[in-house]
DNA sequence: TGAGTAGGTTCGTTCAACAGACCTTCGTTC
DNA sequence: GAACGAAGGTCTGTTGAACGAACCTACTCA
């Protein structure tokens, strides 16, 4: 971690798991491959983070074994980053936050809501449904703009592709739309 | 945050949360405030982290409202520090990220175990009492080393205060045994 | 031939983390 | 009443990561 001194003396799981995603940008990054983002190019429009920072982010979350790195096209060969079985295992913690952050950290409602897809219930704090009495699996959760979105905030095609609603891991490159610019 | 530049572009709650425990130490302090540190020098002791950065790091928790400032003697006066109720449901996200670092990022097993204080059983990965089937509140968790925890890690008095099984939330200091030096 | 796209690397600047010394206030002990 | 220790800090110089901007390398398409 920063400044050659880590959390090692720390005999405790949270202080191993922060080693992983504690740094700086590194749980927004997993955020957005939550959300479907998988290009460099996506999470460099989306997080505006240093492009080295996010090279070096990207290599250490595949390193621990969060994300896989993986060429979606040949010729130019092209790489996707995906999160793996550890990686998709984030969402409960980083659901949590999230809902903790809503409540305690922003005015205006929440920006995102996250419900079952199978029968659209909003999920509970803890991740579940209420109506079917389980705990949602991230494919099976449908994101949606909330009350307290600022659609305004960003307009370029990643964040546009993201405020629509779509099931988390799914990708978003066919949710982009091809750049109509006004004639003229 | 650091560097000058935050999360302000990110319209998600997420980000928010990560603005109040999301820089370097934060989230250990938490951790530690519900283990039941509350003085300066034990946070110090505990988690080796400067005395600069500890100052800064409460006082920003305190401002955020997570923790709660307050004198616990006078004169002379000396200061503790709790958790709000805000901070309280921080409860959630730490423990799942605690448990993923667990599975993901340890070996040997969990360091530490949390279960139901009314029965005794160990808590599910949402942190609910499988038993009971309630979701327990952090002051009804009881917390004691598990069969990863490293024994000789540390032995500072704050250390082997946490060792010893107790419900979050309460005081360590009853629990610091006086330093008993070998006559000699 | 030139422009564009994807996924980076390199470099100089800035600013927080770090380690350690120092400070202040009060109580206790010799 | 001088010395010492504890608690809760502040101050200072050094280091190294984050930042921003420019540059690089394939490759494709018009």
């Amino acid at each position: 971690m920063a400044l050659g001194m880590d959390y090692a003396q720390q005999d405790c799981s949270l202080a191993r798991a922060l080693e992983v995603v504690g740094e700086r940008w590194s749980m927004l990054i997993v955020r957005d491959a939550f959300y479907g983002v998988r290009r460099f190019n996506d999470f460099l429009a989306h997080l505006n983070i240093p492009r080295a920072v996010l090279t070096g982010r990207l290599r250490s979350l595949v390193a621990a074994g969060v994300l896989d790195k993986e060429p979606y096209q040949q010729s130019p060969v092209r790489y996707g980053y995906n999160l793996t079985s550890a990686g998709r295992e984030l969402w409960l913690p980083i659901y949590a936050l999230a809902r903790w952050g809503e409540r305690h950290a922003s005015e205006g409602g929440a920006r995102t809501v996250f419900s079952h897809a199978t029968c659209g219930t909003r999920l509970d704090i803890v991740g579940s449904c209420p109506t079917c009495g389980v705990l949602v699996a991230p494919q099976d959760v449908m994101m949606r703009p909330g009350p307290g979105a600022v659609s305004e905030m960003r307009q370029d095609p990643v964040s546009r592709a993201l405020g629509r609603p779509h099931r988390l891991l799914e990708p978003i490159e066919q949710l982009i739309e091809p750049t109509t610019e006004p004639v003229g």
